[in-house]
DNA sequence: ATGTTTGATGTGTGCGCACACACATTTGTT
DNA sequence: AACAAATGTGTGTGCGCACACATCAAACAT
């Protein structure tokens, strides 16, 4: 079925008419050969499609791959640990390979954490990056630099389809806050009203929530939406205050039937709803982090939307070490499949 | 953050005071070796929690591994064919390990081929199965002559929970039917009927969609379900006589709302469906094979329930190669995530 | 002319392991 | 007792490759 007698250098060699040393040299790109032997070898390699031995290769080699993974700090059961454990996942499937894989956060409420971590890094030891991209402006100008270097680089969690990023690992948001409307409509009709809560800790929303309200509200315009959407701020931290907002709002727009967070913080509405004893308010939020399963389980909130953040995590490791070690051409776009996660299925999510 | 000096084995013979060769005889379980040796020797691996480089492991044998595929013939499209694609991946992946894997097919609607299939396998040769396991008796027999010769073996699509299968890779079937009727229930009422089809071929129907009608069942008995359910037989290659029943239940009964296909046969009914111009039932199938997708796409299967076929051929693979070549207990439940695919998410299914 | 750099090429060693084999020791047999 | 068989133990080789090094010829400088 597979594998049968694989070319090896010596055969190459054989065949070429040249010794081990050259036919290494053109692999390698080493130079000091000369231009007949070059195109004599390419020749070979071509025609019989020479892939190198791996595990030999990799069993010879002392090189060491440092690859750096440059994502938000996180507390437990947030989403970024989802992250992370794809990556240790890949470090443990891929040690033998000699990776180094080093993971550096930063306070993804503060920019300037961000930077004074990137300035930090000695990037003549890093050889590929792992890159949360939250801050657009700094990620774009630490990826002129990561170009200049020819350090190849992954971009997760969201896309900035200008850069040279070697791939994207994420979901299509548009794509996730079009299903999340659809999902809202099956249990409401087109003229009730919507809630729409942001959680605010700065000023700043994500590229995501963003993309993510384009995709719902495109949604609405399609099925000709006759409702109201109101928008709410609230707090991450301020429960009491929150609980006046949402009191409010729900007072004075009786109409509100369904309510959909763009971040992973539906959770913040979920207890809200929980406390207050309202079933009937059906709330789609996404990923599916250890408070929004919680919630999820309860019934609380209607539906997930998750984006396989372990999967993320695992991929750009991955890719990464095909492109550092296999040298191989890899497709640049892997968008992950958008899961929808209700009460009966959650629990199976991430087996990988 | 990884890596640092591993230890080999002529560390180990130097802890232990003895040679590689000892340690090798004690790792390998090859004998020869006296017991105080040998308890020297286990106790040192066992303190430094000796992994050996399976780099070099895989580099130095000559013992090529062995994997039998057993699974349905499939056309073009079909639900195997995705599991089929699986395993090549897994394949791929593990090449430099040495791994031969040689799929057979026996006909799904033809318990007599599976058996002559299954007598023909030279098992001194075999180092590993994957099964399909459809045909409940044979398996079970089969499972028992592989338990005799200490050949681990791997379950794909449905379990036997009584066997002694290294792992059963799939999705809880009980619950894929709850998660069917979930669905529905978002669109009708609980007084609406239902009509449930099953594609008839030869007499007998897979455990998988007698269990998944166990999970709708229970659900609908959870939410006190008053409507009716209907069946119909259809099969698989006359069109006509399906149209005609199919007419004939939805004109007797028009109360009939939704309609549930147990297997990966959904485009069934519809394709009647779209003939007959009716997207007022909403329809509920298994699998995204290409004609489903067709349907999804068009709005004439509301929704499809999705195993994730391509990683389960995948992971079977991965599991049996983790345990013949790491040797490493794995665990022997490996519930995969049910998916729930709509028109916008089912077209990034299956990345990996 | 002789030394010196430079480029082109081949050879040798070791990565960590499996496994064959040589050798040493004990046990069993008549 | 002698000698075969079984058991214990260590050494050596090679898997396919990367990379350091040795070799050798040609080009250049003094």
């Amino acid at each position: 079925m597979s594998n049968c007698k694989e070319i090896r250098i010596v055969d190459i060699a054989k065949m070429a008419g040249v010794s081990v040393g050259t036919v290494d040299r053109v692999i390698h790109n080493r130079g000091r050969v000369s231009a007949a032997n070059y195109t004599r070898v390419m020749t070979v390699l071509k025609e019989v499609d020479y892939r190198p031995n791996m595990v030999a290769r990799s069993l010879a080699s002392k090189k060491v791959y440092h690859i750096v993974v440059i994502i938000p700090a996180y507390a437990p059961g947030e989403y970024w640990e989802y992250i992370s454990r794809g990556v240790d996942r890949a470090v443990e499937d891929f040690r033998q390979y000699h990776l180094s894989v080093t993971k550096l956060y930063f306070d993804q409420f503060n920019e300037a954490s961000f930077e004074s971590l990137l300035r930090d890094i000695k990037l003549d030891e890093v050889d590929g990056v792992l890159l949360g991209t939250l801050f657009y402006d700094l990620v774009c100008s630490f990826s002129k630099e990561l170009d200049a270097r020819k350090i190849p680089y992954v971009y997760v969690d969201s896309d900035i389809p200008g850069e040279r990023r070697m791939a994207f690992i994420g979901t299509d948001s548009l794509v996730g806050g079009q299903i999340a409307a659809r999902i809202l409509f099956r249990n409401i009709t087109k003229e009730a009203d919507i809630l729409m809560a942001r959680i605010v800790h700065t000023g700043a929303e994500s590229t995501q929530a963003k993309n993510r309200l384009s995709g719902f509200n495109a949604y609405l315009t399609s099925i000709d939406y006759k409702g109201c959407m109101y928008r709410v701020d609230l707090d991450l931290s301020d429960d009491r205050h929150n609980y006046e907002i949402l009191d409010a709002i729900f007072h004075e727009h009786p109409n509100i039937k369904a309510a959909v967070i763009f971040n992973s913080k539906a959770y913040i509405v979920g207890e809200y709803l929980k406390n207050r004893n309202r079933k009937d308010i059906s709330l789609v939020g996404y990923d599916l982090i250890e408070k929004n399963a919680q919630l999820l389980e309860e019934g609380y909130i209607e539906a997930l939307i998750d984006q396989r953040p372990r999967m993320q995590g695992y991929m750009g490791v991955k890719l990464l070490c095909e492109r550092l070690i296999l040298n191989g051409e890899i497709g640049n776009n892997n968008l992950l499949p958008i899961d929808i996660l209700i009460k009966e299925n959650y629990k199976f999510s991430e087996t990988y």
